[in-house]
DNA sequence: GTCAGGTCCAGTGACCATTCATAGCCCTGA
DNA sequence: TCAGGGCTATGAATGGTCACTGGACCTGAC
């Protein structure tokens, strides 16, 4: 008959995640003392210790393991009767949080956003740019709803479990030159070869869109490209090739506007892909978060015709 | 992202239960008044009306009923965790409350009470009288931990979902007669038709022990009886033999100590029977109801050896 | 009318987060 | 090797908030 406090819960589950009081209390929005002060009170109540020092920081003891994974349980719980409370009133009202990669946002979560506040009034869809290696205990641990990630051919992401994923766009890798660069000429399809002798720009190493670009220069042109500028903001990539020459594999909604300066042209032979992929947590959404999904359904639909 | 207050979602499933407020605050431990305001919060965070007025009491609306479902999953869920907790760190502590019937209560929990009393420090046993109707409600809620209920030949109770359904102990009943009745002389089973024109007692209508001796009086003895005395307690009953020149059928374990003014004997042919069966929730119990269900089976094989 | 059940309101006490200060640990640089 | 600064967690004091109590009040049933 103990009536845990399911605050105190979920700081403890958020720190199984997050390892240290202070991103804890960062994430909650409280001060590391509050922190240090409910896991202090639960451990009261439980009457055996639930962390232990480690260093500098701390570890969650056996118990404190065991309670976080149970919290992470009554927290689902907590959470699917809400949605099934608010799917009850049918009202789509209250807050999404989003987040994904650039391109993603722009050409989804944009357009979304935009249409949403038109249509529904009581709902308010909130966008943050984060890597997905952030993004994903965001989302596990609930203070994101959604999160939009990528994934290059041949290098697929790990799925995480407990997680629902769904592709909702798939689209070709197209090449961009200097509007002056000799192969830029004509209009057609460019074979990769030709581009051997080039700068060439990606995204960091490690990444999908790196590994893709080097893999498709191997496999399809044959060689090992030069890829002397690494960026993850596709602006500055554009902007290497337009100023500095470069060349450079960019996915088509990553594309820059038309710009006279630069010119995009298909590969030849096999296509390089990348697909869109939604992530959300796999529980039943609520109204407001069905309708983002059905909303960016129907965007991602509508890219797909474009 | 709510952290429901788990005490308020408690009130929530206690009214599903319980009906009326009052019986909530009474159970809980509140006022009237706390109990209303917290309704009033949940629904607040809620957003919509999880009660409605009927008549001078509330009822619940369909969104209340569902949350008090939900509650109920995520209390237990929170028990289960305690449970866990206490199991892990071993220690046998804390408090355990059983209700029962008085002859159970006075062979079986008793005894296990003083038991556990001298072995285990830290555990508190608690006992309270009660009748199977208001038990069990007790117990599913988890203001009761276990509840021993008795079993009549041919009558049945029903059983609860969600309890776990235990028969402990099996025992024939008996007659009891004053020493001086016709039929006491010689101390053998005594033919029931030789008791057609007595009188009886037994507990009131309606329960198992009422319907078993009017059911064995027709069934073996091939008469009604003149059931004219009816009371549950076993003591008043005995009483009324002694001192009326009644006559009654008892389970073994309801049987006064040895009286001079008593006769008990066999019943000739078909012996009736009762069972005593030992009700808890279904989930697995901590270490401290682990320990009184361990020393409350063995009592039972002592009982059934005796 | 009277009673039972529920709600509203003001007052009070407990609890909880913040701030500020302290203590331990790790890494760095002399 | 040692001193120091940064990082992390904890403790004490304070102030605000929240929730329960007690009482007045309302409504519906008998």
């Amino acid at each position: 008959m103990v009536d845990w406090d399911l605050g105190r819960l979920r700081v403890l589950h958020e720190l199984a995640e997050r390892r240290t009081l202070g991103a804890v209390a960062a994430a909650l929005g409280y001060t590391p003392s509050a922190i240090s002060q409910q896991l202090a009170t639960l451990e009261r109540e439980v009457g055996q210790p639930l962390t232990e020092k480690a260093g500098r920081g701390v570890r969650l003891t056996e118990a404190g393991r065991i309670l976080a994974e149970r919290a992470g349980v009554l927290l689902a719980g907590a959470e699917a009767a809400a949605a099934e409370l608010a799917s009850l009133s049918g009202e789509v009202r209250g807050t999404v949080r989003a987040g994904g990669l650039q391109s993603a946002t722009r050409h989804l979560l944009i357009p979304v956003l935009e249409q949403l506040q038109r249509e529904q009034d009581g709902l308010r869809l909130e966008l943050t740019d984060l890597e997905l290696e952030q993004a994903l205990p965001e989302l596990r641990l609930g203070s994101l709803d959604l999160v939009i990630s990528d994934e290059y051919d041949g290098h697929p992401r790990p799925r995480p479990a407990a997680l629902r994923y769904e592709v909702i766009h798939d689209e070709p890798l197209r090449l961009v030159l200097p509007a002056d660069h000799p192969r830029a000429a004509g209009g057609g399809p460019v074979p990769l070869e030709l581009l051997r002798e080039d700068v060439w720009v990606a995204a960091a190493a490690g990444t999908g869109h790196h590994a893709s670009v080097v893999a498709t220069c191997r496999a399809v042109g044959g060689f090992d490209p030069d890829l002397r500028h690494r960026s993850n903001d596709a602006d500055v990539q554009v902007e290497l090739v337009r100023s500095a020459g470069a060349v450079a594999l960019m996915p088509v909604l990553a594309l820059p506007a038309a710009d006279p300066a630069l010119a995009v042209r298909d590969v030849a032979g096999a296509a390089v892909r990348r697909r869109l992929v939604l992530l959300t947590r796999d529980a039943p959404p609520g109204p407001a978060l069905a309708a983002v999904l059905a909303a960016l359904a129907e965007r991602a639909r509508r890219l797909a015709r474009a």
